[in-house]
DNA sequence: CGGGATCCTTCTTGATACTG
DNA sequence: CAGTATCAAGAAGGATCCCG
């Protein structure tokens, strides 16, 4: 996704600023990069460590995701010069921050989830959402 | 941010309870919701109207994104049996809770995003999260 | 151990055409 | 007007092989 940028509108809450919270959402709309990002809150950890942590990652998203959060300065990596290589990451106190923004979310998520779950089987019931909707006889 | 941990916890952040959290993700993650909510964060609008006002969207992505929204409860949908078909879409407590979350992150974007852009920036130029890291000497 | 490069499959999305 | 149905293109992701 996020192909062309133009997103102004007549009447919008955000103009255009539109622009760089979509890039934060890109980005921690994202599952791994929430993964990893929490996976880390606990301290520096090497690759093959974030790899068991995160169950059903594949070391090309495990990667991918870490070099798109290190290009941010959400983390840093470390690699050792060791005979047995050695890389660590460790999140940035950008990283940290971000982290805080999440559970916010995770906040949010935790107070409504129950709510939408249960709006969601009502819809299943109800059909709403899925064809069959509310249909007020004309109000004009 | 109310039931979740600290931060720099003993284990992990969140064990099972980033169920949700994706749930929650993945729905304002997608670029459209978050355009169709901050759209209708004014008052309610028809089809056609929002269809209008978010200049990139396609009618499928429309429809679907709206019928999702719908079905979580976010947003009522109220057809009206008159000649011209005529449907409004209007946010509910619920929808505008969200809105309230999603600016919340965009508060953390714009306090961030500068110090992200100027990270990136750089990384260009360092080669970072490209191939070209920090490389210690062995440290053991 | 920590990836880079590649292939291949799946899901998502935009464009198009048709309906009530 | 407000959708629905179908199709094809593209992106995202997983599996695999290989190298430093």
């Amino acid at each position: 996704m996020a192909s062309a940028r133009q997103i102004s509108g007549p009447c919008q809450a955000w103009p255009e600023d539109s622009a760089f919270i979509r890039e934060v959402l890109d980005r921690i709309g994202d599952k791994w990069t929430v993964l990893i990002v929490s996976t880390l809150s606990d301290g520096s950890l090497r690759y093959s460590d974030l790899q068991a942590s995160i169950p059903g990652i594949s070391q090309r998203m495990l990667t991918q995701t870490l070099k798109h959060l290190e290009r941010d300065g959400l983390l840093t990596r470390t690699a050792f010069a060791e005979v047995p290589p050695r890389v660590e990451y460790e999140l940035t106190d950008l990283g940290r921050s971000l982290m805080g923004a999440v559970m916010a979310m995770a906040g949010w998520a935790a107070t409504h989830h129950s709510e939408i779950a249960s709006n969601r089987a009502a819809s299943e019931l109800t059909g709403v959402g899925r064809g069959k909707t509310t249909v007020s006889a004309s109000a004009g």
